[in-house]
DNA sequence: CAGTATCCAGGATGATACTG
DNA sequence: CAGTATCATCCTGGATACTG
């Protein structure tokens, strides 16, 4: 989802769309379940991932720390440490995702056949 | 997620993000919903969901179908009839699916005072 | 009805550079 | 280290018009 502006009001009237769009976002989901094994710091989540932006991150970790997905404890220390966790909120959340995780991880051959296997409705004509 | 081409091949290296990344676009989710309690034309999907654009519904509805999680029947009949239905692939998605809109339904309450009462980093000049 | 083709704007993301 | 600011890009999705 996506095109709609994700840091908007964010008040969909809808609920689910409400909150789903937000996790529907390219990085939201990915970070979330970096996090569930426990806190980690700013560049570690960045390395674990690989292919985010330091842009993307910081961004992403802010709108999950909005939500009250995640908590953000910054150590006084030079240089600077700031270590992210989930909340009992966002925790709650790894459960669902887990599913999906898991029906993807199960299901995705059969994903894959079918795209293989797929031929477009233009070339009906048989 | 959301930049990345969704119409791409698909083949991230990740089979989870892989299939998640085309979940997450604006609608899959929603059409797939919609068509959980049956064969559904193509018209009454688009009401259903109500703010979808015809070419929107169109698109989705393709992808679903190439990734083998929707069948499409066409009724060769004046004017036209087509339904769309899930297949069993994309009925064994329901479930994690819901599971996820449950905690949505759940939490968006707490998701929303997270917001509301969430404050920027840069105001702690305390 | 069910789509497809085209045009167009907004926005998500990435790269780079700079700061505390 | 942990960000923020800015710039450039290119995708997503809406609107509209046309077809079988």
């Amino acid at each position: 989802m996506v095109a709609r502006k994700l840091v908007d009001d964010g008040l969909h009237p809808c609920p689910i769309r409400n909150v789903l769009d937000r996790l529907g976002d390219r990085w939201s989901l990915l970070v979330l379940r970096t996090l569930a094994p426990g806190a980690m710091r700013f560049t570690v989540v960045k390395r674990t991932i690989g292919d985010i932006s330091q842009r993307m991150l910081a961004q992403t970790l802010r709108r999950l720390e909005q939500d009250g997905l995640v908590t953000r404890t910054v150590h006084p220390t030079i240089p600077p440490r700031v270590d992210y966790a989930l909340t009992p909120l966002g925790q709650s959340l790894m459960e669902p995702l887990d599913a999906l995780v898991r029906w993807a991880d199960e299901h995705h051959g059969a994903v894959r056949a079918a795209r293989q296997a797929y031929v477009p409705p233009t070339a009906e004509a048989a």
